[in-house]
DNA sequence: GAAAAACTGAACTGGTTGGTTTAGTTTAGA
DNA sequence: TCTAAACTAAACCAACCAGTTCAGTTTTTC
């Protein structure tokens, strides 16, 4: 699949990707110009377009780097799942609010978002390869919950996404539009009280 | 406040208004010329310019004329929280939903996400102005159901939070990111579920 | 050490950008 | 009906855009 590069073409094809998703994340996309990357890179306009055939190439190939990343640090979930019902959930929780608040990975959100409309084939791979991979490792350790006799959750699919859901509340809606977080709730008190209405509904009676 | 306009000012700075949001919404704020726009309401640019300082201000204008529209349609929300738990929950949450997945609203939205980095002010009036009043609602009208006994929501903001954000699932994200939807979750179950899931977290005990 | 591949910097297309200005036309209000 | 405000079309500006080309340099490969 993946062409064999020379070490030095690897290197700056890795420039490339990195100053590129630095500027379409700070600029948007297409505030962003190529003669930009390209200084932002320490390369040369000419190696840009010898990499990649055009704008649209470069930013599909940073989306998926971005989703071959984040596939490896997804396995940490189904790891959390242990304990009884309250603990395994507080541990998944923490994984997906750390990732959902971390920088990066709402910088490129948010790009997908906006350029959804114009992009929808790589709207579809980000979303296929990341949010919904991570939410079938969700439901695949909300099942195993349910097996062990820790949780009661006869949809899986359903509870998770509204789990997931859940955690993606006030806090990270006020990071998203890069507003100053609120007193009240906080991220702990958001996972807390998820935790503490999913037991409510999921967990086992008595 | 708001200086008297002729008939025909008004009417063009209106038509100026409806175009430019069209063509943000269609091609994301940096992607759209004020030519475009000014083709597009059937005006000229220097009518545009009599109008609005510059592109900035065209795009604050937009969002403030959508936040006083906005609040006037949020009135439903508490009139619906009539009759016991179950029907109030499902009747606010069939508002929500509606005004979640309304076209309009969330290709705005998109915007608005999208230039919120570059437009920080303007995406604090949007947040302020729409979602945080809409979720102030709910929360007001959690807070009557506790008085009436129907519920017991010691936290109406933090139960509010969690409720709203459990409709803006799996649904939502793919029809925010253009994607067709998937054949299960739907609005309906994703309603159901969520209310079912608030009652067993937030319901009258016995 | 020579041939091949990769990269550079700069110039160059043809087109677009936000924003201004001009000279002339349409409309509103008294 | 007359004046003042609002509008139009078009030209204009300096800057910028994606993408190409090219002669010359550096690195890799065998």
């Amino acid at each position: 699949m993946t062409k064999v590069l020379s070490p030095r073409s690897a290197a700056k094809r890795a420039a490339i990707l990195d100053a590129a998703q630095g500027c379409f994340c700070e600029q948007g996309y297409a505030a962003t110009s190529m003669d930009m990357v390209a200084a932002s890179a320490g390369v040369s306009k000419a190696t840009i377009y010898a990499h990649f055939a055009n704008k649209d190439d470069l930013f599909g190939a940073i989306i998926c780097r971005r989703c071959d990343d984040q596939a490896e640090g997804l396995g940490g979930l189904v790891l959390a799942a242990k304990g009884d019902g309250g603990t395994a959930l507080t541990a998944i929780a923490r994984v997906l609010m750390d990732l959902f608040l971390a920088p990066e990975v709402m910088a490129l959100y948010r790009v997908v978002v906006a350029e959804s409309p114009r992009h929808p084939d790589l709207a579809r791979i980000y979303y296929e390869q990341g949010p919904w991979r991570g939410k079938q490792r969700v439901a695949e350790a909300l099942a195993a919950l349910d097996r062990q006799g820790q949780l009661v959750v006869p949809d899986p699919w359903q509870a998770t996404d509204l789990f997931v859901n859940m955690l993606r509340g006030e806090v990270f809606h006020r990071a998203l539009l890069g507003l100053e977080p609120a007193e009240r709730p906080t991220a702990e008190t958001t996972i807390a009280e998820s935790v503490r209405v999913m037991l409510a509904a999921y967990g086992r009676p008595g």
